[in-house]
DNA sequence: CATGAATGAGGCTTCATTCAT
DNA sequence: AATGAATGAAGCCTCATTCAT
């Protein structure tokens, strides 16, 4: 029986922001950050747009937390991969399965980070998306450029122009994916590697 | 050359809205619809925010006629293409380097509707929009049952999967194709069509 | 005599909106809607002009609950009067009455109306405008039309100028009637009625 | 033949003034002179806006022109009358008579009148608005009191609200008056006069 | 924790007016 | 005489934020 001793007055009710982060992150994933207002997140959440006040600072820091929460489980994952140094081939398949992992858990965050990211992280407030960027593209970059050297990988391909490919083939997904659908987040990675790696048309 | 020998003052410039149109959508595109303030738009083209309400109705009718001009010439494309009848393959390889021609010619146009299509599409005026994005559907679904059918596209896809893996691909490219860069229009869809038709894998 | 031992701070103060009506309506009566600003508005009500929009959608909507608060009441005592089916002589004397009642209670709402009810009953969001007025005129003339039959009324008058004459006679008076002035609402009804029933000239 | 030396360009068409000053009037008795866009005036004459600059100072300056022209027409009319010095009850109908015709004649420069007259009174440049008003009080109060001294006029009434039920009595009729309509200004004048003088109700 | 009421900055839009052509 | 394009002031409204209760 937790908190047994404790007046209503006195619970400190630390969920209360992750419902609210949630709820935030649903709105803003759905009409964007800048068109989100303090007031409509608050209706969601059945509070007067003041009442956020006591919760967070401001907007901005609803959006911080939002964000950096996701990049930190995102890279918990993606470190964890990276550090398993496996061929260029398995760490491509894992990361696109880490992907669409994190995808199926933060859909609202991911949706988010692909809209307003980039003029963002011109932000100092935001400077760890640049970060989180550089870091990102160094992962993918050098897993194909491994593959393309250990010729498990096509080397006719211009690299940069498949690393976007990859890149945006993946993360789109969070624009259309809805957890509890068809398809588990595995079973979609399975399916995009497989046309990623072997492509769409039948081979002769 | 005509034109070439005339000064600024001599032209009879009945091309002005075209102008801040090509400034308002690069404007849109940079920073988003809703983010973008009408005295930034005049500001980059170098008159006072009221002035533009000579030339248009609203913010709004700027944009919809940036939309909707855009989606006329893609249409006018795909349409050109459609009618051609080709296999399957041929249809796809054909969509493919017009969408990217229109992504060449219409990048900021191309990168608004990424950004703000679903959302605005809900508002009767951008009801067009919807339909579009219907008979995009079709084109390509089709397109890709035909030929999963015809035996040249894998049939053990999701199909619905391959659709979004190949639409997302193609326009997703706007938000970082530069004009004028490395590779033209051309040159960047036979890369992406060789990596979506065959992997990017080494075939053993 | 409840509340008369509370100081301001006290007060719950759920009637803010009324005062801020109040308020509204005054300076509309004076200038006109179109030229009252909001910022007018507020300043005369000691807050901001954005203020307001907490309380009120929109300035048209105050304008809308004045008129319609009006005409609420306004109704009610027409109805009351209407209800008692009097003579035709009474029934008018009752009316010239009620309305200087009205405009006792309402100065400000009447003398708005007076202004701007023509061209507001265009709009959809002000029909009962027109609908009032239809069922206004339904109410005098058919008075007067009795009264005619029943030879208490001349029957030499156009019926239809008649009625303006009346109505008009009566409404106008909200353009410079002062309440707390030097006659009381029922003493003016007693003589206007007197000069509309009896005419100005001496009888031979 | 006039002007048949002149050409085309040399003509000083001062009709022009007229016409336009004609739609103006006609505009702002429609819609108010505020709500009265210096564009929607143009737009009823076929022209452009700017263009009306080049015929008068300002918008205000028309309305100016609008109304002193009225009011010079009202005063020859009644000077008229009350030069010949005609006993009180004669002079009271001479001057609804020549009302109803400069109603008849100027209907929405009354119309104006009525509507903007008090705040525009207010301006130095308008000041003749409110010199007008004292004398036009002076005119009708002075044979009301004429009339009441001589026996004429019901001396039992509060001289001060019979001059404002002749008054409004007469002038609102400018609001629903149309030329050309089923009565005269002289029938309509015999109407109203009828009813100010010897009222509505039936004498026993 | 939350409400009710407000602030103040800034956004979109309107409009009378100007002026070179 | 009229056009086309612009100015600049002002108006309505939105919204993140604050704060006393």
């Amino acid at each position: 029986m937790p908190n047994s001793k404790k007046t209503a007055a006195e619970r400190p009710a630390p969920e209360r922001r992750g419902e609210l982060l949630a709820t935030a992150a649903e709105v803003f994933a759905a009409h964007g950050y800048n068109a989100t207002t303090v007031r409509r997140i608050a209706d969601e959440a059945g509070i007067l747009a003041g009442s956020l006040y006591y919760h967070f600072d401001s907007k901005e820091s609803m959006l911080d937390e939002i964000l950096s929460a996701f990049l930190d489980e995102l890279w918990d994952g993606y470190d964890a991969v990276l550090a398993a140094r496996l061929g260029p081939r398995e760490t491509l398949e894992a990361l696109v399965t880490e992907s669409f992992r994190e995808i199926d858990r933060h859909r609202p965050a991911v949706a988010i980070y692909q809209r307003e990211s980039r003029h963002l992280a011109l932000q100092p407030r935001f400077a760890y998306l640049a970060d989180s960027q550089r870091r990102f593209e160094q992962a993918w970059l050098g897993t194909l450029r491994r593959g393309a050297a250990a010729g498990v990988f096509r080397a006719d391909l211009d690299v940069r122009l498949a690393y976007r490919f990859v890149r945006d083939t993946v993360w789109v997904a969070a624009s259309w994916y809805r957890p509890g659908g068809a398809h588990s987040p595995e079973e979609i990675a399975r399916q995009y590697l497989s046309m990623v790696l072997e492509g769409i048309a039948v081979r002769e």
